[in-house]
RNA sequence: GGCCCCGUAGCUCAACUGGAUAGAGCAGCUGACUUCUAAUCAGCAGGUUGCACGUUCGAGUCGUGCCGGGGUCACCA
């Protein structure tokens, strides 16, 4: 909005001529008027009063005489307290909106070409993607997209967690009790399926560690290692993670399998390919459901020993060192971090360790010096060493990293652990909520003439909207308390009503029969006209925000404040039977350019606008 | 315990990064469909911004200290 940059330059030069103080036009600060006073954007006098050693109400009048005498768009001030309000003239917004028509306020180009890698969603293989992956997808999924608008060049990807226990757990599960089901045979969803069977390991588990309790090995160790005042009950909750490790049979069943598995056995690998198959299988149906999808996918499996090489490396660089029983350690306490281990005794690698070599490869693969890890808040603490690490390890890429982390998100019943049940699953979720819009929708009746296709597909529509909009107008670092029995609203601030306030320019546009032309010479625009005009001239402002905080957010709560306006707008005006043709060619031309600013912002947010609800 | 994040209306969220009398939606109560789609609009009610000091013309926003919630400090990922 280059009209703001002339109006501090012009206020910098008042001051320097009437008041001999030299103040930068970049201090000058313009805010919005609040709507009950007179005018549109405000200049704050505050921090020139000292400055100048005069009052705010002098000032105001200096100032304000020079700028309605010098810009032709000013036509009116007035002085409440330090403020000095600004009104503009109505050529002026006619200007703006012709403007608008015209493409001016288009183009944002802050990211120049840079590319940008954003990393999100990040799935392990052993379970189905549920709530928590849906609001990393969103936010990622509309962070590249915002980033993209902007300038950038984006690699949208994800990191596989496809090795581990994990992922083992599930395998030995499936080949223990599973008697060969397969997708087919049991009609599951493929990632479901595996997620049975590692749920089913987790139970097995369970009854083995409660019969092992009550063994002699069991009270052996209790006796040896319990604290004097704890109860056996107590000592055993807290054990079992020794339990899976030094004493079960399914640990070291996994186990065997993991080393196995790192060895190349033969079945051992086929099993691993079928399973995870089965995942990824079921992984990009929900993508898909989702509207989302990736430039490229990195595995685990392939990152994890150049990252295991990169730490040898740093060791015979000196950058590491290593203790006598052959862990490899990097010391952060310079910067104000701790020692971390980044490879075991056994020469095997940890969470670190793959990081380092999956950004490795990811830069060789892009030579993208900014790279975005969307990940979960409870991460901060170990993206903060790991871009430590990078930094100690020179990366031309270390100073591009940047975690963008979020915030939990919670049932009303508290957190979702998936050894409770109490997941919401992706899918189910998804499910829920296009359920609530039909049923809403068949409630309205008449989706005007619409196929039944169609009519499916703009409810698909309204459901995730509402859904991606509850989820992306909440600032990432929040975290969310997430109802799924109540579902989403599809009223007030929501996806729904924005898509609305869309369909309902739609629909008239339908009706229009003429061409649209700009024949609005001379029409006087009312207030609720004048201020969607200067809510159409804020989106490029918003879009550069978002993409410098990468904050999603900011797109939601602009895109619902300009439906808002524009419902408002419509209710208290007509458009086709507006009072004169200047007005009618005005109006229209304002929907169209709001409209468009809709299905940009919300498409951003990875929201589809229906043609008719 | 150390470090990090959060705390705003009953609930879900804003507040242009220090500016005016803290704004929306939901829920509650009123009113508006023979009118371009009522998934809409208008109104009422709802607040000691967790608490206390401090910084300054001005603090929800910055600083310090408490209180409450969460996270993290693994040879887990």
């Amino acid at each position: 909005m280059n009209f703001l940059k002339d109006i501090s330059q012009q206020v910098s030069q008042s001051l320097k001529e009437k008041f001999a103080c030299d103040v930068a036009a970049s201090e000058v600060l313009i805010n919005h008027t609040k709507p009950e006073f007179e005018g549109t954007y405000t200049v704050v006098l505050f921090p020139f009063v000292k400055r100048t050693k005069s009052n705010p109400q002098v000032l105001g009048e200096a100032i304000g005489t020079d700028l309605v005498n010098q810009t032709a768009s000013i036509e009116n001030f007035n002085i409440v307290k330090g403020f000095l309000n600004l009104s503009f003239t109505n050529e002026f917004w006619l200007n703006q909106l012709g403007k608008t028509v015209a493409g001016e306020y288009q183009d944002v180009n802050v990211g120049q070409g840079e590319k940008v890698l954003v990393e999100f969603s990040s799935p392990n293989t052993n379970k189905p993607l549920h709530l928590g992956h849906i609001r990393n997808i969103l936010l990622g999924w509309s962070t590249a997209n915002i980033l993209e608008k902007t300038g950038y060049s984006v690699v949208r990807t994800q990191i596989v967690n496809d090795r581990g226990v994990a992922i083992c757990k599930s395998m030995l599960s499936w080949k223990l009790f599973g008697n060969g089901e397969t997708p087919e045979s049991s009609g599951m969803k493929s990632d479901f399926l595996v997620g049975k069977y590692y749920v089913e390991f987790d139970k097995q588990l369970k009854v083995e560690y409660t019969t092992w309790q009550a063994t002699d090995e069991a009270e052996q160790v209790f006796k040896e290692k319990a604290k004097p005042d704890t109860t056996s009950e107590d000592f055993f909750k807290g054990f079992k993670n020794h339990y899976f490790n030094d004493h079960s049979d399914l640990g070291r069943q996994v186990k065997d399998m993991l080393l196995k598995w790192e060895d190349d056995d033969e079945e051992v690998k086929a099993l691993w390919s079928m399973m995870n198959g089965w995942v990824y299988d079921g992984f990009e149906v929900t993508y898909q459901k989702l509207g989302v999808g990736f430039d490229q996918s990195y595995y685990e499996s392939d990152t994890y020993l150049t990252g295991k090489s990169m730490v040898e490396a740093g060791e015979e660089a000196g950058l590491f060192y290593k203790k006598e029983d052959g862990s490899i350690w990097v010391d952060l306490e310079p910067q104000g971090l701790d020692q971390k281990i980044l490879l075991r005794s056994d020469g095997t690698s940890v969470y670190l360790t793959q990081d380092l070599g999956t950004a490795d490869i990811r830069y060789q693969d892009h030579t993208a010096k900014k790279m975005i890890y969307v990940v979960g808040d409870e991460q901060n603490y170990h993206f903060k060493v790991l871009f430590e690490i990078m930094k100690k390890l020179d990366k031309p890429y270390a100073e591009g990293l940047y975690h963008l982390s979020y915030g939990m998100v919670d049932l009303p019943t508290g957190k979702m652990k998936s050894r409770e049940g109490t997941v919401v699953d992706a899918d189910v979720l998804i499910k829920e909520v296009i359920g609530e819009a039909r049923s809403g929708a068949e409630e309205r009746g008449d989706m005007g003439g619409l196929t039944a296709d169609e009519q499916e597909g703009t409810i698909r529509d309204i459901g995730l909207g509402a859904l991606k909009y509850f989820i992306l107008k909440v600032n990432p670092q929040k975290r969310i308390v997430f109802d799924p029995k109540e579902s989403v609203d599809m009223q007030g601030q929501t996806g729904p009503y924005i898509q609305n306030a869309y369909v309902r320019i739609k629909s008239i546009f339908r009706k229009s029969e003429e061409e649209l032309s700009q024949d609005f010479a001379g029409y006087v625009c009312q207030d609720v006209e004048r201020q969607l005009v200067n809510q159409l001239i804020q989106y490029p402002t918003v879009l550069e925000q978002a993409a410098a905080h990468y904050d999603p957010s900011l797109v939601a709560h602009y895109s619902y404040d300009l439906a808002k306006g524009f419902h408002r707008f419509y209710h208290d005006l007509r458009i086709l039977g507006a009072e004169s043709p200047e007005a009618k060619s005005f109006r229209l031309n304002l929907s169209k350019q709001i409209a468009d600013t809709l299905e940009s912002s919300l498409n951003l947010l990875g929201i589809n606008l229906p043609q008719r609800m």
